[in-house]
DNA sequence: AAATAGTACCTTGCAACACATAGTACTAAA
DNA sequence: TTTAGTACTATGTGTTGCAAGGTACTATTT
C-alpha cells in the first residue's frame, strides 16, 4: 500500500464511526445497506470492518438490533440507536465540527500561493 | 478511556499526518514547536507520537532535517518538506476537502430536528 | 431432489499506529 | 557537582481496520 493510500484510509478510518452512527441515526437500516450508503457516499467499508464495528457499538449500549424476515435470503439485523447512542452522535457532531476548525485553521496558514 | 474520548481520540489521528505535514511546509520547524503549534489547534500531540511519525515520513522521504545548535539546551532536528513531500501534502488537501464533503453528505441528511 | 447462485451474518489472524512510559544527552544555573 | 530544563530516542501495549475464509438461509436451475 502507497503511503498516500495509507494516509487517505487513516483519514477515512478516524470518521467511520461517526459515519456509520449517523447513517443508523436516519432510520433503521441492516449492515449491507450501511455498506452501500457508505459507498455511495465515497466513504468505503467492508464486511470485516463493519461486523466487528456494529458489535462493538451494541455492547457499550449504542445500538440495539432486531431480526427482520427477509424473502429474499437470511434474515437482517435491523439497527437503531439508542437514548445513549443518541446523546453519544450529538457530541460526535460537536467534535467534527471543531475538527474541521482546528484542522483549516493549521492548514491554511500558507495559502498565498 | 470512556466511548467518546477513544472515538474523538480516533478522528485526532487520523488528520494528524496532514497537519502536521502542513505545520513543516509553513517554515522549518523543530519538533518541539510542532507540538506547541498543533496545540494552539487544539490538536494535541505528544512526543511518543510525533517522533516516530517524523521518523517514518523521513524514509518515506516526505521530510528532510539538519541539525541546529541551540543555546538553550541539545540540537535541534529542523525539518523542512522535500519536493515529494509537497506533492503528498497537495494530495492530502484534495483529499481532506473531499472527506469533509462526504462526510457532511453523510451526517446532515436529517437536520430536520 | 440435488446443485448452484445470491444474500447476509460471523470469526480469525495480521499489521499499523497512537500513546504511555522510561531513558539518554546536552546546557545552564545553583 | 547537583539540579532543572530542554530535546531526542526506544520499548511495550491496546485498539482497530481489513483481508480472508466460513456458515446459513432462500430461490432458481437442472
Amino acid at each position: 500500500m502507497s503511503n498516500l493510500e495509507n494516509t487517505q484510509a487513516q483519514m477515512r478510518k478516524g470518521v467511520l464511526e461517526f459515519c456509520i452512527l449517523s447513517i443508523i441515526s436516519q432510520g433503521e437500516i441492516y449492515p449491507s445497506d450501511i455498506i452501500g450508503k457508505m459507498k455511495d457516499a465515497k466513504l468505503l467499508v467492508v464486511e470485516g470492518t463493519l461486523y466487528p464495528l456494529l458489535t462493538r457499538l451494541k455492547n457499550a449500549g449504542l445500538l440495539n438490533y432486531r431480526w427482520v424476515e427477509s424473502n429474499s435470503g437470511p434474515p437482517r439485523k435491523y439497527y437503531v440507536l439508542t437514548p445513549i447512542g443518541e446523546n453519544f452522535l450529538n457530541e460526535l457532531k460537536l467534535t467534527w465540527a471543531e475538527l474541521v476548525l482546528a484542522v483549516d485553521e493549521t492548514t491554511n496558514k500558507t495559502q498565498t500561493i
